[in-house]
DNA sequence: CGTGTCTGCCC
DNA sequence: ATTCTGC
DNA sequence: GCAGAATGGGCAGACACG
């Protein structure tokens, strides 16, 4: 028996994962696998977990980066701790500090050589809001519809502002007094190379306002040519990630801005968003349609109809900004959220105009966002069959998961995947799912009619039919509805899908058609064009898009009479080679 | 150098 | 992003 | 009510491999 391995050091691992990131060239696979299994050698117990979890997925064991922040504060203030140890209120108050620090600065080179030289104390001070520094977002919550978000609002509603969800990227923009800008993604990634645009606006924006600023706002790819308007997210996602020069970009972006957390190196986060919403408009005098504009909005008094006179809320343009006297709130907004998808937004954020700051990355009451899919009326959805699936990781290890789900096509007499569903299952749902489809109707490999560009390692007869919910559909180089109709090979799929519930009503051949899918798309006032696309056939309705006033529509429910014969054959295929494996 | 796969980041 | 679960 | 976990579509870019 050879040597047990000498125990595994923190720096020891350290260095190894440092190697295993370097590694690279020509047989750089297994140069890896040696230092990974090297790591595995030496590791002991528990040990084992934490390295494996480490490499395959970002440490997911219960310590998130809050949990590590609040417990270094914990750490610096036991450290720090003059007379005996801290008390268990002390030692709170340390954590939520440096929590809150983390927040306004989440810097640890900032972070860091304070605790340690003077304790969490003096964090106060020393981190605090900072052009160049990224602050954490203050995120919204959901809210079912108008009506729940105004109830959410609670008693001390008043004004609420009601501002356009653009379906874009959050960019928080910074600009220095030397006038130099930075640009942060919500999660606080350094994107100002790969927006030389929105760096120039910005600065022309704010020629005789702030110098120095931080701004809240979302990039939105728009269509110049074409009466500015919103192009969907997906087009978007396509510019460059890297570095590009303002000449090198082809898609162009709009800055929809809607909060200010400094000032003229003030930081206005303590103010009402009503202040802020003012100091905003001061600090960036210069805007431009299409290129800088405030996040349309709407003001509203919820207490009563409105008889009182606002209208401090600027809109870019000359639409009503105010609600009208003699209507409700919930009317007004209720209005204002078709429009706003009407104009291409994704719904509605609900803002308190009068109560409470900007709270740094909390998901505050205090804003509300109302998307179309969330809404009883508005959202549509799609009946589909689960035709494979995966085993589950982690808590789901013992079921499925996800599901792969299509879609059925009468005319080829094919199922087409649609998407992966694993998001609004209950644990026992998992249960009796995986013990259903996976083993009573479980199959060898993909029957023939199947269609998808997904390797399953699990298969399914059709078996039954999944009431699926998502925001939007997309056209997929993966998925593989309605294929033909959109675009050549490409198919369509859906946007944050979940699963609703199952269809007892329904077989699987009355599952959802390329001819809903299709129309689906098709009334979605963002979405990618596929006019370029050679050879879309379209069954006539390629170019109905655009103004959609008649939004409307609820999908679900008593369909097509789905007619086709789609028997059971019985050559049910032997599992399918060319698949790579699963895990 | 071209293709196929994986990663990391948006939502 | 969305959702469910456990504290 | 919050934290944590498990994962959705889809893109550009990095990389390995032939």
């Amino acid at each position: 028996m050879l040597a047990r391995p000498a125990p595994l050091t923190i720096r020891g691992v350290y260095s190894t994962l440092r190697k295993i990131a370097l590694e690279k060239g020509s047989g750089s696979g297994a140069r890896r696998q040696g230092l990974v299994l090297s790591l595995l050698r030496s590791a002991r117990e528990e040990e084992t977990r934490f390295i494996v979890r480490m490499l395959v997925q970002n440490l997911r064991v219960g310590a998130n980066w809050r949990s590590v922040i609040g417990a270094l504060g914990r750490a610096a203030a036991l450290h720090h701790a003059k007379d005996g140890l801290p008390t268990k209120k002390q030692l709170e108050i340390a954590e939520a500090a440096t929590v809150e620090a983390f927040h306004l600065c989440p810097s640890l080179d900032v972070l860091v050589p304070v605790l340690l030289e003077t304790g969490p104390s003096e964090l106060g001070s020393v981190c605090t809001l900072r052009p160049g520094v990224p602050v954490k977002p203050m995120l919204a919550k959901a809210a079912e519809g108008i009506t729940d978000a105004l109830s959410a609002m609670g008693t001390t509603g008043g004004a609420v502002l009601g501002e356009y969800k653009y379906d874009g990227q959050r960019a928080q923009i910074h600009v220095t007094n030397e006038r130099k800008v930075s640009i942060f993604s919500r999660n606080g990634e350094n994107r100002t190379d790969s927006f030389p645009d929105v760096a120039e606006v910005i600065l022309e924006a704010s020629v005789g306002g702030a110098t120095s600023f931080i701004v809240d706002a979302e990039l939105v790819a728009i269509d110049r040519a074409n009466g500015n308007r919103l192009k969907a997210f997906q087009e978007l996602s396509t510019r460059a990630r890297g570095a590009v020069t303002s000449a090198e970009i082809t898609v162009e972006v709009a800055i929809f801005v809607f909060d200010i957390l400094i000032a003229d190196g003030q930081p206005v986060i303590e103010k009402t968003l009503r202040e802020r919403r003012k100091i905003l408009q001061q600090a960036l005098p210069l805007l431009a349609p299409g290129r800088i504009e405030l996040a349309r909005c709407l003001e509203v008094n919820t207490q009563a109809k409105a008889n009182i006179s606002v209208g401090q809320i600027p809109a870019i343009d000359n639409r009503a900004s105010v609600q009208p006297k003699d209507e409700t709130a919930e009317a007004v907004l209720q209005e204002f959220l078709l429009t706003s998808f009407a104009d291409g937004a994704e719904g509605l954020m609900l803002k308190q105009l009068d109560a409470g700051g900007y709270q740094p990355s909390k998901r505050s009451e205090s804003w509300l966002k109302v998307k179309r899919d969330y809404c009883e009326g508005l959202r549509d959805s799609l009946d589909l069959v689960p035709i494979g699936g995966w085993h589950g990781n982690g808590r789901k290890a013992k079921w499925l998961s996800p599901f792969l789900l299509a879609a059925w096509d009468p005319v080829n007499e094919e199922f087409q995947s649609v998407c992966r569903v694993m998001s609004g299952f209950t644990d026992q749902f998992y249960a009796e799912a995986t013990e259903r489809l996976g083993r009573r109707h479980r199959i060898d490999g993909p029957k023939p009619y199947y269609v998808t560009g997904e390797c399953c390692s699990v298969w399914f007869e059709p078996a039954e039919v999944w009431e699926i919910r998502g925001a939007d559909l997309t056209i997929s180089p993966v998925h593989k509805a309605a294929r033909g109709h959109l675009h050549p090979e490409k198919g369509v799929s859906m946007r944050f899908p979940r699963f609703i519930r199952v269809r007892d009503d329904k077989r699987p051949q009355d599952a959802s058609t390329p001819e809903v899918i299709v129309d689906l798309f098709n009334r979605q006032t963002r979405k990618v064009d596929t006019r370029g696309a050679p050879a879309a056939q379209a069954l006539g309705n390629l170019n109905s898009s655009s103004g959609a006033a008649q939004e409307d529509l609820v999908e679900d429910g008593a369909e097509d009479d789905g007619e086709s014969a789609f028997e059971d054959d019985s050559d049910s295929e032997p599992g399918d080679e060319a698949c790579g494996q699963e895990t």
